[in-house]
DNA sequence: ATGAAAGCGCTAACAG
DNA sequence: CTGTTAGCGCTTTCAT
């Protein structure tokens, strides 16, 4: 790996001036010309770690997500990508798998590579990001919100979304109407389930008997829709509040041929790469890339120095039924 | 940000006793103590990037991936990153797009970031690989192999597989199969196709009339699946080169009401996140995490310096057949 | 417009 | 076992 020295003895200039061409400030055309001769001969790539070093500041961002499998963040994944890119940064893609110790690790890691900021779907809301913003590294929250901390948000209507999508069940003329979601103690678990109790609250149901925790993972909806159709009164609707375990629901009503509509459902989030429209179901639909777009320009105003204060940006969500 | 030069004024030793300490290197015990407190009392990080610049590698591997929004890819992934966290290495992972300007982008800042390894999924046959591992840093091609170079390789056996998935629709009755493959020159793209070609030989079909060359992805399936079954003489069958194109493939065939086993389906691949279980289908699983994991697992041991002559694994496929 | 020189924070000889 | 010191490669004053 050549060096900004092994280009100025080439060229015959000094490193300074060969750093001044790489960083597009003044040098006199003649000298343009020899560094950059000079440096495609050598095939000299500036080292990124040794600028990181002197400047204390990358053009890199991290992108935190709970689940890389899931089609809802890798779509979230491609905005924050392609905005990040227009602007010549570079994202690298952290998986936490849910899990508390991975996403601190990770969170860690952009510290110490100082990178210049973090987007963050938190792995619940027990995340710590007050240690970044501590150390004047711009994170921006997408999709869920940590609870501790005062942080740029990006979101969609959770609640509101859940109750409009059980309004639409009740609309249509199913009563007993159960729910799904996701980890006790992730926002969007949490407030989505608000949601469908606040539209059922207005009925006789036993919400705890007729709702579920889960993982928001296909598995985890699979497990939580046969123990409710195992009920003495099996439900004859369910709010599924997220993609991946929706298509676990669906997975077993099809096995056990009791498709939409003899039992209804509602989903937060489109069904995956479906090939078969269920054509008896009521869809929240996410603006998945959009969120990140937005994260991502959020993310790009504080790292060029915007100090407003704290926002929440909340992106609508449209409902589709039969 | 503290560094150790203030740990080591506050505990009363050296910074090189630091960091030994933060390396595991011999120090007395009550020096240790004295360390350790310090650094919790400053909450010390070590800087990663003075570490690197100082090493000349990091405990960072890249993965470079074509399509993040490929499921395939993904489960991939997650195989790559349990090794190599289980190693104490991190992953970056890198969305090519396919695109040859993004992906040498992103080789360019594996070398300049100084990372220790770079496992790739190559947009297509003309990636070069040969600057990195001129420079001594290892690579992996997984799923695909550049065609340039001599580079360890994991992959699976796509020639064999799509004879074998052909053979098994020529072998239930299936007379003009079609083949809806990758873009030109990706390896996979035409191996898979080769395959059918092959298992095709023996009839009288005119094979460049039944094929079409896609993109890998939804849309791409859908289109080409729309095309043939527009031909004069429409296919009785069709094999499909990738999970996405058989979910593009399987939506058309479900909107005009002729599923399998009216027309034939053979796909190399797993449709991903399916509810309705397509009964009549011909699938070739891939062992997609697998690949991942052995292909960490080169990786690492090419970083710790084993300097085999290079090799090509190439994982088993499974098929599955009404 | 250009060069000299001082670090960014850490690690690895080398001495002791 | 521990401290001193010299860089890793780059950017950025400060002079010129």
């Amino acid at each position: 790996m050549a060096t900004i020295y092994e280009v100025a003895a080439m060229a015959g200039v000094s490193p300074a001036t060969v750093s001044r061409v790489f960083n597009g400030q003044r040098v006199s055309p003649e000298r343009v010309k020899a560094v950059r001769e000079a440096a495609d001969a050598l095939a000299f790539t500036p080292n990124r770690v040794a600028r990181t070093l002197r400047r204390q500041n990358s053009e890199v961002v991290a992108l935190v997500i709970p689940d890389i499998e899931n089609p809802f963040f890798t779509a979230l994944a491609r905005g924050v990508e392609d905005v990040a890119q227009a602007a010549g940064f570079s994202v690298v893609l952290c998986n936490s798998d849910g899990d508390h110790a991975k996403e601190e690790r990770y969170l860690d890691i952009s510290l110490s590579e100082n990178m210049a900021g973090v987007i963050i779907a938190a792995a619940d809301d027990h995340t710590h990001v007050r240690r970044l913003l501590d150390r004047g590294r711009p994170v921006v929250a997408v999709d869920r919100g940590p609870a501790d901390a005062q942080v740029d948000t990006v979101r969609v209507d959770n609640r509101g979304g859940g109750a409009a999508a059980t309004r639409e069940l009740l609309a249509r003329g199913y009563r007993r109407i159960a729910c799904i979601t996701g980890p006790e103690h992730v926002e969007t678990a949490i407030e989505r389930r608000a949601g469908w109790a606040q539209a059922m609250a207005g009925t006789d149901l036993d919400l705890d008997a007729y709702s579920r925790w889960s993982d928001f993972r296909v598995a985890g909806g699979r497990a939580a829709m046969t123990e409710l159709l195992e009920l003495p009164e099996p439900p004859d609707a369910v709010f599924v509040a997220n993609n991946l375990m929706s298509v676990g629901a669906l997975q077993v009503l099809v096995e056990q041929r009791r498709l939409p509509p003899e039992i209804g459902l509602a989903s937060f989030g489109d069904l995956p790469f479906s090939t078969f429209a269920v054509t008896d179901m009521t869809v929240v639909h996410l603006p998945a890339r959009n969120l990140g777009m937005t994260a991502a320009r959020m993310l790009l105003d504080r790292i060029s120095g915007d100090t407003e204060p704290v926002r929440t940006v909340v992106l609508s969500n449209s409902l589709t039924s039969p």
